[in-house]
Parts: C-alpha cells; sequence; structure tokens
RNA sequence: GCCCUCGUAGCUCAGUGGAUAGAGCAUCCCCCUCCUAAGGGGAGGGUCACACGUUCGAUUCGUGUCGAGGGCGCCA
C-alpha cells in the first residue's frame, strides 16, 4: 500500500533540494482540493516559498514542477491560481484503495498513533457521562455518553489501550436530600405536601424506589448488589439502596445506548481509602496552602486561577474540589499518562482548579493535564416546541426517553454528529423521520442498499478481492475512490482534534457518493469484468460506511 | 464586572490562512417498464454578526463591539 500523499510530499521535498530552497522553517502541506478540476493533491508550497526567495510563486512552481522526480503514479502536474501546485494521479493508482479496503477489511482506517516507541499501545482514560445516582440519565448525559464513547472507539482506532470510566458521587449533600425525597415517598408524603423535603427530588421515580424498598426488592448494578430491609427510618439503608436502585437504571439506560463502562469510581472511596486526606497533606507540605479565618486555602492563583480556593471549610468539611484532586491524582498514580475527561460545559471551571491543585502536587504532572472536552447543552424540539420536562423525571428530559422515541442508532447519531462546543438542539421528528430527511437512514440506507446489490449478484464478496479495476474510469467512480481514500486521514484527525462529529460528517458525504453512483449506474451488466469492478468498489464503499458507523457505535443495517 | 463556548442560506449545521463558501430540511422544476425513490439531477437563497489589525491572501489568526448560551459559593 502506497501512501500517496506521502509520497508526494517526498517528491516536492526532492525538488526543493535540487533547486536548493530552503524547507527548514516550511512544512509541505498537500490538501484535497474541493474541486476536481484541481487535481487529487494540492500544495501552496510555491507560495509559501515566495518571500523567502524573493520571486513570484507562479515562477517557483514552475520550477518546482521541472525538478519533480518521474513518478508512477501522477499523471500530470499543473500551476493554477496564484501559484497552487495540482497533482493528478493516473487511474490506475486511484483505483489502489480499493484494494487495501479488501486487504485491510475491518481495520482499514485503523492507525497506531497511540503505541509507544515499542509499538506498545498507550494507556489513555476517557471519562464520561459521570452522573450522580440521583435520578435517571438525562439528554446531557445522552450527549456526554454519545460523544464519550466515540472518543473512546476513536482512540481505539489510532492504537490506543482505551479504558472508559465512569466517576459518580454517592455521599454528601445531594445525596442526602435523595434518601430524604426517598423516605418521604415511603412514608406517602406527597409533593405538594408542606413536610415534603425542600430541595428534594419530585420526580415520579422517586415513588418507584419507596415502593421497591418497601417491598425489600434487590437491585443489581454493574458495581454493586443491595437488598433493601425495608424500613423507611433506616437511613442509611434507603441510602444505600436509592443509590443502588439510580445506578441500576443508569446501567439499563447505558446498556440501551449500548455503552459499557470498564470502571466505576466513586467519591466515598477517596474518603475511606484516605486518598483525600493524604492529598490534603501533600499540598500543606508543598507550601501552596495556608490558614484564613478558619479555612484551608490553596493558592490556586499562582497556576492561573482568578482567585485563591477554599479546601476545608471553616466548618471543617472539605470543598468538592479537594477529592476532585484526589481523583485525578489517583488517575495519575493508576498509569493514565493521558487523560480525557468528557463533561458538560458546565464544568468548566473546574478544569483550572483541578490543575491547579495538581501543580500545587508539585509531581511533575503536567500543566495541561487532563485534556477536557466540554459539550454544551443540548436543546430537545418536539413539535415545534422545546421540550423540557419528562414525568418520570419531572425536572428534565431523560436519555431513555430520546431512545424509545426514536431509537439507539438516531439518538447517538444525533448527539453526536455535531462539534461538541457549539449548543445542540435535537430535533425528535427529525430523528424520528423514516425518511430521506434524516441523515442516519440515509447513511445506513446507503449500506443496505450495497448489500442488496451484493445479495442479488449473489457471489462472493471476498472473490472480488483480485479483480481488474481498470473498467473504473468514469467520472463518479473516481470521485467516489477519492472520498474512500480519504478515509484514514479523517479517522486520524477526528481522533487528534477529539473530534467524532467529523465521522458523521464524512459518512454522509461518502453515503452522498454512493447513493449518486447508485442511480446512474447499473451494476450487475453483460461485461463480466465492468460488473466485477463496480461491484468491487461498492462492496470497498461498504467496508467503509460499516467502519465508519461502528465508530460511532450505529448499526450498519444489511436490509431496511 | 470577569471567564469559557458559539454567531456561516428562511431552519438545523459542516468547513477552511488560499482558487466560484458547502450539505440536509423548507420552496420550485425534473427522474422508477430497470439491482431498495428511505434515492438521484437541477433552480433559487449568503455583506461567513460588525469594525479594525496581521498577511501576498482572512469567513478562518489577533484585538474590540454587539448578540446567544454556560460558568463565576467556605454548593456539588
Amino acid at each position: 500500500m502506497v501512501i500517496l500523499k506521502a509520497h508526494i510530499s517526498d517528491l516536492l521535498q526532492a525538488a526543493a533540494t535540487q533547486m536548493s530552497a530552503d524547507l527548514s522553517q516550511i512544512n509541505i502541506v498537500l490538501e484535497r482540493p474541493k474541486s476536481a478540476e484541481h487535481g487529487d493533491f494540492s500544495t501552496n508550497l510555491a507560495m509559501q516559498l515566495a518571500k523567502p526567495m524573493r520571486q513570484n510563486p507562479r515562477a517557483i512552481a514552475e520550477r518546482l514542477i521541472k525538478a519533480l522526480p518521474q513518478s508512477e503514479y501522477i499523471a500530470k502536474v499543473e500551476i493554477a491560481g496564484a501559484g497552487f501546485i495540482n497533482f493528478f494521479l493516473n487511474a490506475q493508482s486511484k483505483q489502489t484503495v480499493v484494494a487495501d479496503i479488501f486487504a485491510q477489511g475491518d481495520d482499514f482506517g485503523r492507525n497506531n498513533a497511540g503505541h509507544d516507541v515499542n509499538g506498545k499501545p498507550q494507556k489513555v482514560q476517557v471519562e464520561f457521562v459521570s452522573a450522580n445516582p440521583t435520578g435517571p440519565l438525562h439528554v446531557g448525559h445522552g450527549r456526554g455518553a454519545a460523544v464519550g464513547d466515540c472518543l473512546a472507539r476513536l482512540l481505539e482506532a489510532t492504537g490506543w489501550d482505551v479504558t472508559r470510566e465512569f466517576y459518580y458521587n454517592d455521599a454528601g449533600a445531594q445525596i442526602d436530600n435523595l434518601t430524604l425525597s426517598v423516605q418521604a415517598r415511603c412514608k406517602g408524603i406527597s409533593t405538594d405536601d408542606a413536610s415534603f423535603p425542600e430541595n428534594g427530588y419530585r420526580g415520579d421515580y422517586i415513588v418507584d424506589i419507596a415502593k421497591a424498598f418497601l417491598a425489600k426488592e434487590t437491585v443489581v448494578a454493574d458495581d454493586m448488589q443491595v437488598t433493601a430491609n425495608g424500613d423507611a427510618n433506616d437511613a442509611e439503608a434507603v441510602r444505600i439502596f436509592a443509590v443502588a436502585y439510580l445506578r441500576h437504571e443508569q446501567d439499563l439506560d447505558l446498556k440501551a445506548f449500548q455503552i459499557k463502562f470498564d470502571t466505576f469510581s466513586l467519591e466515598s472511596a477517596l474518603y475511606s481509602t484516605g486518598k483525600v486526606e493524604n492529598t490534603v497533606q501533600a499540598l500543606i507540605a508543598s507550601g501552596k496552602t495556608y490558614e484564613e479565618g478558619d479555612a484551608l486555602w490553596l493558592k490556586t492563583t499562582d497556576f492561573g486561577d482568578d482567585k485563591d480556593r477554599v479546601m476545608r471549610k471553616s466548618e471543617g468539611g472539605y470543598t468538592y474540589f479537594v477529592p476532585d484532586v484526589a481523583y485525578h491524582l489517583d488517575k495519575w498514580n493508576r498509569g493514565f499518562k493521558r487523560v480525557i475527561n468528557e463533561q458538560g460545559a458546565d464544568h468548566h471551571s473546574t478544569i483550572t482548579r483541578v490543575r491547579a491543585g495538581l501543580q500545587a502536587l508539585n509531581m511533575n504532572i503536567p500543566s495541561g493535564w487532563p485534556d477536557y472536552v466540554l459539550h454544551q447543552m443540548v436543546t430537545v424540539m418536539h413539535g415545534g416546541e422545546e421540550v423540557k420536562l419528562s414525568k418520570r423525571a419531572g425536572s428534565y428530559v431523560t436519555l431513555r426517553d430520546l431512545i424509545d422515541e426514536v431509537g439507539c442508532d438516531a439518538t447517538r447519531y444525533f448527539l453526536a454528529a455535531r462539534r461538541a462546543d457549539s449548543q445542540l438542539v435535537f430535533d425528535i421528528d427529525l430523528a424520528r423521520a423514516q425518511t430521506n430527511d434524516n441523515p442516519v437512514y440515509y447513511i445506513q440506507y446507503a449500506h443496505a442498499r450495497i448489500c442488496s446489490v451484493l445479495a442479488q449478484w449473489g457471489g462472493e464478496t471476498n472473490s472480488l478481492k483480485t479483480v481488474n479495476l481498470s473498467p473504473l474510469n468514469m467520472p463518479n467512480e473516481a470521485k467516489l475512490m477519492q472520498r474512500l481514500s480519504e478515509y484514514p486521514e479523517v479517522v486520524n484527525d477526528a481522533a487528534t482534534d477529539l473530534a467524532p462529529h467529523a465521522i458523521a460528517n464524512y459518512l454522509k458525504e461518502c453515503a452522498s457518493d454512493l447513493h449518486s453512483y447508485y442511480n446512474d449506474t447499473k451494476f450487475l451488466v453483460e461485461d463480466e469484468s465492468t460488473k466485477l469492478a463496480r461491484l468491487a468498489l461498492i462492496a470497498a464503499t461498504q467496508q467503509i460506511l460499516k467502519n465508519g458507523l461502528n465508530l460511532l457505535g450505529v448499526s450498519a443495517p444489511q436490509k431496511m
């Protein structure tokens, strides 16, 4: 398999060297032109050289082209515009991608970028969702789940050893509130009642928990199992049961969303194992703390924060950011030199604090560690109006509502298909539409169409591996092949930029090329070599669609 | 007031230091005697919020203004 981009870059390098151009300050950039008339690859090298060489770009481009070594892959080279050098590949080298896809199958598009110098995958942890067990997962968690899981898949595809982690708080003020709410429901106190806890959770799901608790049910979550004792006055028993119950429910939601975590971390464990206390002691020892007004402060302003932060309140308890620092120190100590936290944008202020706390420990943790991917808010629309409530949860739209309404595939696609840092409007009507309005079905349909043609042909897809591809010389075939050949770059860039939405966009374009090709091409034609070549091309496209959909966690159906 | 993200077609959103700024929906016109029309082809629709700067070149980078959302607690 020849990496054409690298090959052309080498040619340019050689040409520049021959005309003794200084490339030390210049990075040779090869891009894929938007328009076919600008060739298959294009470079602005001549423009970059114009200033240092004090010559006009077109003249430099001409000299570069003259100095280019011969290549068996290139049909012609042109100068265009202000001094672009455009490379046109010959038909044969465009066709190599089809054979490459057959050769690599499910692995096509994967790479080893995440391997260390010894060729071993490096560890990376992706922490996402991390919802506290105080209610069902909501749309925001859903966005985090879709983006986080897709990030994890992208990192796996680029050679990283990924651990998916879920962190939650099973103690503290919010959980106390949960406990009080369940206890109130156990005693038949309704939300209208004055004695219902003021900051209690009012959703119907609290009633379900209370019923299950009184019925002494047993609940099993991914990380625990609890049997209720039925005594509503036993706050500790209620707490433990309620947490397990909601963890179980979240597990069901995540399962329906086809997401699985490798590890669960509990905030309470950071206390019980002494990690919080050790972190506090280490921070005090580092000399970055001081006492003021009965509280213990950390000088986070030494590390870019706009004001110092309280670690230990005057009443004696720690503020939330202390266990946060302890938690991240724990991640570091578990050997994750790379950690990505996928969270809602409302957590953005914690970034500076967590990093500052880690810096204050003076343990040579890089100042930009860990990485964060923050997603903005999701607005749910239905029937042209914003949906704000779910009966069950009371105050927000749940992930389960979306999955029930539009299915797992469409929910995952819609939540991952937008840049994380822009606000998202989730239109239930669009996601549910079983028509061409819906990009999920558009992509899946392309896959299913190919399956259908291959099924009617009836041969072994594997036998297409070695067919002669030279009949593939139509413009729409060239376009499709070009699209397929971009896939590995798209995957690599998406992983590097932590941008799953790039995969969704690519798939839409790839599906579009396929549909277009499908519409003006007959595949099961008389001429055997043409038929086989075309079938090979669509089979390769099928593979790309499948690989890409898999990165999004969306199914690639054979039939629709 | 300070911090973060965003501002691109009527709507939902891509995109990029470069060559006429793209897609889907919506509107209008075409295409199934033929492998899935859940499809394709075409038309219209844009001062890339605004201003100034850097650059050979800015929608993209910088600064400022305006607008939207979020965050600014000895809550988590």
